[in-house]
DNA sequence: TAGGGCTACTTCCATC
DNA sequence: GATGGAAGTAGCCCTA
């Protein structure tokens, strides 16, 4: 390889390390700013953990949701948990 | 509680949600362009794994800067020679 | 401190040191059994999730139960998720 | 499913459970052993953040040598230097 | 489907 | 004794 086509690959190297780690420190400040919200929430005095909980169901496909659901019932009936 | 305390928690645990939901698509849009740059970056001929490796261990370098740090002052401490 | 103080510390250090590590590989053993439980069960045909959330169920008391499970259904009810 | 089909389903599921909270109460006895080493440690005169520190420095060093091989190997690889 | 990285939860320690 | 913060641990997801 001669020098100048190294150069070249060094430089597209040194521009995709470089960009990726833009995006990754953008993604940490989104990530951080979560976290605070999820503090604001909870010196509202909401529970951060049933917080969670809400947005991760919303995310879920109500069908899956109901399917989880019901296949849990059924280990607890098979546990002799539920009445 | 009275219906427009009850009001007001329901905007309030509405707004949260909304606040987060927000947060995590534009989170998901940049884990998202990250996927891109390394997909373009597999397009000029360079390794993924290998690119990864590389970030991986920038990180981890700058983390153990701030380790070696740490440990130092521990132990400076618990030798009694920090207040 | 003289040298047979120090080598006696040192010697303390040292089996302190050995005794965590001992009682850490065990505890790791312990947990890839776990998991292997988990795994054994999945091939039977069990829904791993689930059989981690009814172990997890089992763990908190009654009572906790309920109390989270209300504050769940407030919060789903507040934002119109329920019926 | 038949009953038999049912039952035996069930004491499946009661027999992983039983082995996971087993297992995962002699890992909490484990946890316990750790914290009481920990705490006698502390009785002589360590200072135990010190010494969890040590522990895991002494972790690190052996996960980073097997890094460093798998660094190597992925090199080798991508330099095309390995089948 | 297995492995690794990322995220989240829990636990522990120190402070008030 | 409680609360806040840090660290270690475990679960989830995504990639290869």
């Amino acid at each position: 390889m001669s020098n100048a086509t190294e150069e070249v690959a060094q430089d597209q190297l040194r521009s995709f390390v470089e960009r990726i780690e833009r995006l990754e420190e953008e993604k940490k400040t989104i990530s951080d700013d979560i976290k605070d919200v999820y503090a604001e929430a909870k010196g509202t005095g909401f529970d951060i953990k049933v917080l969670r909980k809400v947005i991760s169901l919303r995310k879920q496909d109500a069908n899956e949701r109901q399917e989880q659901e019901a296949i849990l019932d059924l280990y607890l009936q098979a546990l002799g948990m539920m009445n």
